[in-house]
RNA sequence: GGCCCCAUAGUCUAACGGACAGGACACCGGGCUCUCAAUCCGGAGAUAGGGGUUCAACUCCCCUUGGGGCCA
């Protein structure tokens, strides 16, 4: 049975990095039929926060990937209140390493190594360790505490000391592994110090916490960021001193910005729920990021979630990291947001039409989204696009400014439309019939009163097809609107 | 600094050691058209450099260069 597992420190928001992550390891349990764990590594006392946890099971669960065990977030009712509290579920719990701190899970594991003389107690300060490596000019620690008698560390102990463990580390000893997307990868310990496994706080070390959840929960295959590649080695050399089974490893490449380094606010968006912020679809999302770092022969661009499952394969993940591009995943959502219906556009971008202060009837919001639908890129360009349907002062744009005077005889065909449109039927057939017909009868082309026409009743140069935003509108409206625009244009003599 | 990883157009990528090095975003040109967009057609653009191995190298090996990561 495949166990998979995406583990992130609760110390902020869901990067896209981690997204990424935790797809590939959804993808890769799906199409296994195996499990999916999510774990909270918070042995970062000072900056893991509850706050976090909640954002990134939120973003994960906005994102659509699902996970069979860990904690979760339910809606419980407290001391007669509803509240969102975290729920744990699975057989391998608790989910939290904190909470398994708290079980002394880690400090059996230490003792167990320390008591087989495969770790021992260290008393050094940093500064004492600091000092001695600038004093002999190495690198690494100098194993100062490993061959402490049991008298020295006695009595150490009994001054209240609080030692950290380290391991011992085997001096000039290949270690190496069989990367599922890179291939072997060697590493000789002489380049590895006796590294902490528990600190004198107690807390274990992200190597060693790792290595001892990923046990116990019987997670087969390691798939994360390749900034973790360098961990590997000392995580097998535990997994061998604790008698463990190794999983098998796989890392991905890093996710970086346009300048080539890591991926970070510097370069924009980088958290899910920034990208939720600013409209990005879900499915978009996790299409673009199987892109990034993924591919299959054909190069097929468009995936849904279940194609992706069907098609996802570690060994076709890139080696080389990759650099973000905005632009590729705007193209995405708009192509995503073309396929939605005006209903269901109008729904997601529901929150972002209200904060702008739309204020219609939703049939008629419903219609100015299929108007302008296919010029919607993120879901917060919506209520820009259609607001000129919605309020009656409306603003003529710099582009109208400029671009009318390209136009002869404006006012007095205006004029002639507005008697025109009232004696129809103000139905996109009929106006664009009559329109044509008048263009005709002056002799002129149909533009020089399409253009016009255009922006005296949305105020832009850009906007939906000309008849169809006619009707909508309304008659009334058009009119009103060709008038103040007429009133507007004279100002402007 | 030490160790490790990586290297195909601006970007993401495809190519059992054997095609004109393919696709996508972006870009440029054109068609459609009432604008914008969408869409369709076309275009420019890459194997980092140098050595090998081989009849044959994007592909395997070595070096250089560049980028990144980890450890402090």
């Amino acid at each position: 049975m495949v166990r998979v597992r995406f583990a992130p420190s609760p110390t902020g928001y869901l990067h896209v990095g981690g997204a990424r992550t935790a797809l590939y390891n959804y993808l890769f349990a799906r199409k296994n039929s195996g499990k999916f764990v999510l774990r909270i590594e918070d042995t970062d006392e000072v900056r893991s926060t509850f706050e976090s946890v909640k954002q990134i099971i939120s973003s994960l669960t906005f994102l659509g990937i699902e996970w069979d065990e860990g904690p979760f977030l339910d809606k419980q009712m407290v001391n007669g209140k509803w509240q969102m509290v975290i729920d744990e579920k699975g057989d391998y719990g608790p989910y939290f390493q904190s909470k398994r701190k708290e079980m002394g899970i880690y400090e059996k594991y230490a003792l167990k190594l320390l008591k087989e003389d495969k770790a021992y107690y260290c008393f050094c300060s940093k500064e004492e360790i600091e000092e001695r490596k600038k004093k002999k000019s190495i690198t690494h620690y100098d194993g100062y505490c490993r061959n402490l008698s049991k008298e020295e560390i006695e009595k150490k102990l009994k001054e209240g000391r609080k030692p950290a463990v380290r391991f011992k580390v085997d001096f000039e000893k290949d270690v190496s592994f069989n990367d599922l997307i890179r291939g072997e990868i060697t590493f000789n310990t002489k380049f590895i110090e006796d590294f902490v496994i528990l600190k004198s706080s107690g807390y274990p070390t992200y190597n060693f916490a790792c290595v001892i959840d990923d046990y116990l929960m019987k997670i087969t295959h390691v798939i994360r960021g390749d900034d973790h590649i360098s961990n590997t080695p000392r995580q097998i050399l535990l997994y061998e001193a604790l008698g463990f089974e190794k999983p098998y490893f796989a890392h991905l490449p890093m996710i970086l910005g346009e300048d080539k380094k890591r991926l970070s606010k510097r370069h924009g968006a980088v958290s899910i729920e920034e990208f939720k912020r600013n409209g990005y679809l879900p499915e978009a999302l996790l299409n673009y990021l199987a892109l990034l770092g993924w591919g299959t022969e054909d190069s097929k661009q468009i995936f849904s979630l279940s194609e992706m499952i069907e098609e996802f394969d570690l060994k076709r993940c890139s080696k080389s990291k990759a650099v973000f591009d905005y632009g590729k995943l705007i193209w995405l959502n708009g192509y995503y947001i073309r396929k939605k219906s005006p209903e269901e556009i109008f729904k997601l971008s529901f929150d972002f039409i209200k904060e702008y202060g739309i204020d219609g009837e939703i049939e008629r919001i419903k219609k100015a989204i299929e108007l302008e639908k296919e010029k919607i890129k993120l879901l917060k360009d919506v209520p820009y696009l259609i607001s000129f349907f919605f309020k009656d002062d409306i603003e003529i744009e710099e582009d109208v400014k400029k671009k009318i005077k390209n136009f002869k005889n404006v006012e007095k065909n205006l004029k002639n439309l507005i008697e025109l449109f009232k004696g129809i039927d103000f139905k996109r057939d009929e106006i664009e019939r009559v329109l044509r017909e008048y263009a005709e009868k002056e002799g002129i082309k149909t533009k020089e009163i399409f253009h016009p026409l255009r922006f005296s009743v949305s105020g832009r140069t850009k906007g939906p097809s000309l008849f169809e935003m006619l009707e909508l509108l309304g008659k009334e409206k058009v009119i009103k609107r060709i008038e103040r625009f007429l009133e507007w244009l004279k100002k402007q003599e």
